[in-house]
DNA sequence: CTTCTTTCTAAACGTATGTTTTAAACGATA
DNA sequence: TATCGTTTAAAACATACGTTTAGAAAGAAG
């Protein structure tokens, strides 16, 4: 009963990784089924054989690496809990953010496995039309909850909606990084050359710190 | 030798107001010249006809009204820099960030004139594929290039790398608000509702100026 | 009215799209 | 080897796309 399906493993996998690529660097509607297809090097109906649709492709392009980044925030999360308490003190804000901009950050300069990608997808995937990956959203939307009530513990004076706000704004920064890291050096006319993954986290922990 | 061109100039407007809010709400690619036409009351032929191609209304929908957020953007400059120096100090960094803010946020609450529409249009343009519309974001990019000067006037220690930098994460909190805005109430759950447009400015301001 | 330019309409063109269909090739099991 | 589920392949389908064309309608100028 049990079959190999190694070539097709191989297949679905290579139309994944491409799409994600793909639909990381143009729209949904932008790339076609041929695109991926061709550059994967499969042919054209496997799409629709593996993934049913353009779109549920684009949904398992989604799927396949969602809960992977979200775990590894709540695993910083968790971590920084744990430090805090050992030492008696509650988290601080710095390791909150810390929590969560590392992991899509330190991604987005993982080119080797696909990370960069994913992440530049998930971002894009962000101003889809709403309808249609409701999903995406709230799934992020998820582990930012769990995030809230450190901040009201390290900061009680803030209201809920003075944290969501910040919450927001901080998005606002990952995404846009994600989104222009590659052109931040034509922004500031090769004033801001290429940094480590190290150095861009900490500029931006720094600046929602201090913007918290 | 003139002619009145009055239903035509209505037209032209009329697809360029349409083009703006469909554009605003989905990718290049995924709004057809068919929804443009149709939406407007015009022949398929109009876009064509006035605009040389899709990506001819595409680049004069971004025109239209390209100049004038930047002038409004000066003039807040030009503004504070004269009452700074009336008072014989530097301008302060909220007065900077205010400049570059307030003009976008403040045409996102503009529902009537469309200014909403092409404030959420240039949001998403920037994430357009770069080669064919390199144009939009070097016209902002020249604008902020202006307040630079006055960044390191008000905190020296700073390196023009470091504001750079901040620059793009203020850009990111302004997307980021103007591409989600209306999602905010769904992230906080209700709890974040709909502000006046100062408050919504004056939260982005503030976080932005403690990030600086 | 006639003339000429501009604007609008309807139809068609050629191509690209997502998807479906048909059958061949493959791989493991019996 | 024969069988059966799985995977690949090629072709066709129907539709949607951006664009072009040819001509009608409208309006100002002579």
């Amino acid at each position: 009963m049990k079959y190999k399906k190694s070539a097709g493993q191989n297949a679905k996998e290579r139309i994944l990784d491409v799409s994600e690529k793909l639909f990381a660097e143009g729209s949904f509607a932008s790339v076609s089924v041929r695109t991926v297809t061709s550059a994967a090097n499969v042919n054209l109906s496997a799409v629709n054989y593996y993934f049913g649709s353009k779109k549920g492709l684009f949904q398992a392009v989604y799927i396949r690496r969602a809960t992977l980044m979200n775990h590894e925030r709540l695993g910083l999360l968790q971590k920084a809990v744990g430090k805090a308490q050992q030492e008696g003190r509650s988290v601080s804000v710095r390791e909150l953010i810390n929590a969560m901009l590392t992991p899509p950050i330190f991604w987005l300069y993982e080119e080797e496995k696909g990370l960069s990608g994913y992440i530049r997808f998930l971002a894009r995937a962000y101003l889809e039309a709403a309808s249609d990956m409701e999903n995406v959203l709230s799934q992020e939307v998820d582990v930012f909850d769990k995030f809230v009530p450190y901040f009201q513990e390290v900061n009680p004076s803030l209201s809920v909606e003075d944290i969501y706000w910040r919450i927001h704004f901080i998005m606002g920064v990952m995404h846009h990084t994600i989104n222009h890291l590659d052109r931040i050096g034509l922004l500031s006319h090769t004033a801001c050359s290429v940094e480590t993954r190290e150095q861009t986290r900490d500029r931006m922990v720094a600046f929602c710190c201090e913007g918290f």
